[in-house]
DNA sequence: CTCTGACGTTCCAACTGTGACATGTCAAAG
DNA sequence: CTTTGACATGTCACAGTTGGAACGTCAGAG
């Protein structure tokens, strides 16, 4: 009945921009690469995703073109209005949960494919899970020396990651040994 | 260059209703309780997305409208092009590991607010992780009984969300400390 | 008998995300 | 001087996701 009621979209990637921009003005080019390097297994977005928000944002007053470089290159910063957003996205908007998974969904369908497979397909992401985990320490270890407030963050983010990885490996392997144990029941 | 890049799309959609009819036939709406249930938590999906979807799989061959019930009802059964289609994502299709988490982006700008609010931010996370891992353990206890082949790997899937909810909230308790023990160096 | 509520399907508008294509600048290597 | 590759932005079509509106059936409660 109400208006009120309505679910405005998430635009987190608006958020996620905001964010970079708090610590610094920087072009569309710019934050494609942070995009990239740093936020790629948190919040993922293409270069075509990026600068049309870029402009949306621009449009809505949350960033402001600041200068004009070579090549083109348009620098933004955030404005006062985009700060404001910014915290109160951080603060008053609950974070969506609904995370969607097709290597947990396979799990639910592992009984249409024969007990060795289905090991196998558990073994594979453990295998996966020790290789990302090997990747996180090494990036964890680069980090370690520093200690400003920035760093403390981001080595907060990393550490979620290594215990998901670590979370997902024993897991991996308690299942395997659950389904042997399982086959051998059933025989 | 070649055409063989091309990246097709995902449709864990298409995979998930064959996954839940590879157990048997069923309706749209009763697909639609099953997602609303059991699969909420791993691959949400609309009334409307279930519908069209099952209308596409009819014409490609994957499923079969087998009897019309009472009040317009139409039951889909898989068909064996399903099965085998099923059993190719299963076993030969590398999962998407991208996982989109705003929750984990949040932690990325906790520089923007005062570091109490950070600490409080951290705390939310805890506690839904606690209440989320309270409302697992229940089904746990509930579906502890049965040992059929189903039960196997709906307890495989449900135990990754009891130690990734167990994981969340050790990593948020740790974070905590991280920042406190932080504010204190620089105080 | 009428109303309610569960059953059951279809269509549509809006937005997000993805990949590909188009366009152009500038610096450095050969 | 030409080519390569990084820098830099814009636009398009397509597919997936969401929420809502619309429509109709059937069983049971009052």
């Amino acid at each position: 009945m109400s208006m009120l009621e309505c679910k405005l979209p998430d635009m987190s990637l608006r958020h996620a921009v905001l964010g970079l921009l708090s610590a610094g003005p920087a072009s569309g080019y710019d934050l494609l690469k942070t995009f990239e390097i740093s936020l790629a297994n948190v919040w993922p977005a293409t270069q075509s995703q990026l600068y049309s928000e870029l402009n949306r944002m621009a449009e809505a007053g949350l960033v402001q073109a600041a200068a004009e470089g070579p090549r083109g290159r348009k620098e933004y910063a955030i404005t006062d209005a985009g700060l404001d957003e910014l915290r109160h996205w951080m603060t008053e908007v609950e974070p969506d949960r609904v995370r969607r998974s097709d290597m947990l969904l396979r799990v639910f369908f592992l009984n249409v494919i024969p007990p060795h497979q289905a090991v196998e397909y558990l073994h594979k992401q453990v295998d996966h899970a020790e290789e990302t985990l090997a990747a996180y320490e090494e990036i964890k270890q680069s980090i370690a020396g520093e200690d400003d407030r920035l760093a403390v963050y981001g080595r907060i983010a990393l550490e979620w990651g290594v215990r998901y990885m670590e979370m997902v490996r024993t897991w991996g392997q308690w299942a395997q040994q659950e389904l042997q144990a399982a086959a051998a029941t059933h025989q």
